[in-house]
DNA sequence: GGTAGGATGGGCT
DNA sequence: GCCCATCCTACCC
């Protein structure tokens, strides 16, 4: 597939849940590997959402969220994982979508030789610690723009369209019910034709 | 199909 | 010292 131009900085700067929403569907590159977006969640700013890194307020970790947006957020998780996140909303405003799921578009075979373990095209990088492993996204991203290589975000080309469900977030304990995971349920051009 | 538990280290109280 | 925005394996239906 061809990829499109790379989302400008105004994509970013708007509020985190509209970003989080027009990620799914664009095209995710580092390097020779890349994956369409399938699944994000939104951390807002603002105080309300206790899940997010900001909640405390600004600190050495969060200085990037507060930043300028279509800037990647990259942080350590459980000790051993890493996951991706890009700061939305005007500068000096907090707030970031995590990536959660890429489907695989190019360089599978490096892809699946980063994961080790036998995986399946589709189990590559279904979850957040597991799309930065398969993309060699590391906390060394962590302040990186996104909209300058080498990590950047592009349009697809042709432009994709799914059906998207808007659900709680996963895996956490906090503002654990508010509606901020946007994931595919199907992808509108494999839609069928009506049935009989 | 499902779930329980452990690995592992940084951030913050 | 406790809490994680996770993943994999083992084990059990």
């Amino acid at each position: 597939m061809l990829s499109g131009r790379i989302l400008p900085r105004s994509f970013y700067a708007r509020p985190t849940v509209e970003v989080a929403r027009d990620l799914i569907g664009k095209l995710l590159v580092h390097g020779p590997t890349s994956g369409i977006i399938v699944e994000t969640e939104a951390y807002l700013g603002g105080g309300d959402d206790l899940a997010a890194h900001t909640a405390r307020g600004l600190t050495q970790r969060t200085r990037v969220i507060f930043g300028p947006p279509g800037h990647a957020y990259v942080y350590l998780i459980y000790g051993m994982y890493e996951c991706l996140n890009l700061v939305a909303e005007p500068d000096g405003q907090p707030g970031c979508v995590l990536i959660r799921a890429i489907e695989p578009v190019s360089g599978l075979d490096i892809m699946r030789a980063r994961r080790g373990a036998p995986t399946r095209p589709e189990q590559l990088a279904n979850g957040p610690g597991k799309l930065t492993l398969a993309l060699a996204i590391t906390r060394r991203h962590n302040g990186v723009d996104v909209t300058r290589g080498p990590l950047v975000v592009r349009h697809a080309s042709p432009e994709r369209h799914f059906e998207i469900r808007v659900t709680p977030r996963i895996g956490i304990t906090r503002s654990a019910d508010l509606p901020l995971r946007f994931v595919v349920t199907r992808k509108a051009q494999h839609q069928s034709e009506p049935r009989p």
